[in-house]
Formats: structure tokens, C-alpha cells, sequence
DNA sequence: TTATATGCAAATCTTTTGCAAGGAT
DNA sequence: ATCCTTGCAAAAGATTTGCATATAA
């Protein structure tokens, strides 16, 4: 169940942007940082390999790496933070492109919330499920 | 499949939270601001019903509804934003009591992924799913 | 060489907080 | 009457931006 490292080096350099040492060491400080840290964290892990490296760099960087699906970022980093009022829930599907929001529905949550309360012994009381990428209008372009 | 509006006042009263004009012109503005308002919006559309609300009552009404269930939040509020290289995805299960982040990978996501592509036509790069509520220690508190 | 990336500092937003006044119960 | 809520303004944080310098290709 174990993801594998993906090739930063590698993927920067397909998308046509350049390695530079900053960008490796906060790939590695994003990817050894345990799990979801912050932008905050993610800074601190990578001063601690180069202490000149700023946070400016650090958000550029960690925005680049959302873009090139080095990193997946949790919440909205352009906004101020947004609500749902529909609790029960649906699939957010967000084109990183246009920002367009689609909801499916098509598939019953009730079980996956099931097997997590039994399997996890969690108690939910809400859900937030998203997939990020391009919706059909912006892959047509 | 669309979801009955639910009575925020009962809700309120339930849970031992006044009922104010305030909270239940907020809450309209969420419901009716359509898909994932962001705080500033739900305020412009709640100052329109009544002006003299202010942005303070907005975040912390917000909050609130989401303690309650009235709401979804997207992102955390409290803190920077968080990354994940973690791109091919498991659920995260977060504790909105003591903020704890659990993993959980006992169900097939690549499934639900091919439903959405194939029946929305959307091409996905990542995703991000979540529950929020109580983990088993918090549970037993 | 040349366009891109970095670091710094300032500017801009977002969000939280303290406190006095108002209002729900 | 009491205690929760509100609004205001200030404070604290998070994020972005402009620009000069450094550097990958």
C-alpha cells in the first residue's frame, strides 16, 4: 500500500522547469515531513539542510509542486477558506484549470463511511471528498 | 438526490447555541450563496439582509456551524496550509477535537476514481478525501 | 548568455482576539 | 438577571509581490 518516491528531478525537467537545489530539498523536507504538514513546517524541515532558503521560496515552490502533482494541497490557497452547507455529502470535482466545482453523486458514500467508523473506530461527523484535475470544457482546449 | 435543508434553529437549540437573527441570516447566505461560499462571500450575501453584520460574527458563526454539522469546512482554518506528497491517495481521517490525522487505505478508491472520469468526463490528478469527527481517544473522553 | 529562480522586505489578505454593549433565554 | 453573542478595532498570521541578485541550462 506504499507509495513510491516519484522523481522530482525528473518530473520538473519534463515540465520544462529547472532543478535547482532549493526545490530538491523541499521536495525531500515535503516528502519527510510525516504526514500533511504545513507550509511553516515544510519551511522549517528545509532550513535545517540550507538555512538561506526562504519561505517565499517555500510557497512558490510548494504551489509549482501542486501544479506538476508533486504535492496535492489541502484547502484553497487563492481564498479566503470556503463552506458547504450540504453535509451529506457528494464528490467535489475541481478543475484546477478554471476553478470550476462539479458534484457527483453517482456513488454511495454510506458504505465507505461505514467500513471508516467500524474499521477506524471513528465517529464522522462530516466528509470533504474532492478530486482535483480537469474538468471536459478544459480539456477540449 | 438533493438534500433537504435542515432546520438550523432546532439545530441550534439542540446543542445548547442561541438562536439569533444573526445565525440564521448567516446560515441562509451559506445555503442559498451556492456552491462552497467562501467566508467573504457568505458575508457580502448576509449583509445584504442585514448590514450591520459584521465580518468577525461571519468567521465565528461559520465555525460554529461547523462544529454543529450545518457546515463543511474546506481547508483548516487554524493553521498554514498543508501538503501532501502522498498523491495516490487514502482517506484522512481528522479529528476535529484533538486535530490527530489517521490514514485509511481498507478501501478501493481507484473504483470510485474510474466512475468519475468515466462518467463525468473529467480527467483527475489528485484527489482528496476526508473525514472529520471524533477518534476513538477522543471518543472516550 | 539569458531566462528563470531566489531572497528579501513590504504590502496585502485572512483570521483571531479583547472588550464593551446588546440581546436571547 | 444572567450569560451568551455581537461589533468594533486592533493584533496576529498567512500569503503574495516587486525587484535586484544569483544561477541553471
Amino acid at each position: 500500500m506504499n507509495e513510491s518516491r516519484p522523481n522530482a528531478m525528473a518530473i520538473l525537467r519534463e515540465r520544462g522547469y529547472r532543478v535547482t537545489p532549493q526545490r530538491l530539498k523541499i521536495y525531500n523536507a515535503l516528502w519527510n515531513a510525516g504526514s500533511h504538514p504545513t507550509v511553516i513546517e515544510v519551511h522549517q524541515r528545509a532550513i535545517k539542510e540550507d538555512p538561506t532558503i526562504s519561505k517565499a521560496t517555500v510557497y512558490k515552490t510548494l504551489q509549482l509542486f501542486t501544479e506538476i502533482g508533486l504535492a496535492v494541497e489541502m484547502g484553497f490557497r487563492d481564498e479566503s477558506t470556503r463552506y458547504d452547507p450540504e453535509v451529506d455529502g457528494h464528490i467535489n470535482l475541481i478543475c484546477t484549470q478554471c476553478g470550476s466545482v462539479e458534484d457527483y453523486d453517482g456513488i454511495d458514500l454510506s458504505s465507505i463511511k461505514n467500513g471508516v467508523e467500524k474499521g477506524m473506530k471513528f465517529k464522522i461527523f462530516a466528509h470533504r471528498f474532492e478530486v482535483h484535475g480537469l474538468c471536459s470544457k478544459c480539456q477540449a482546449k
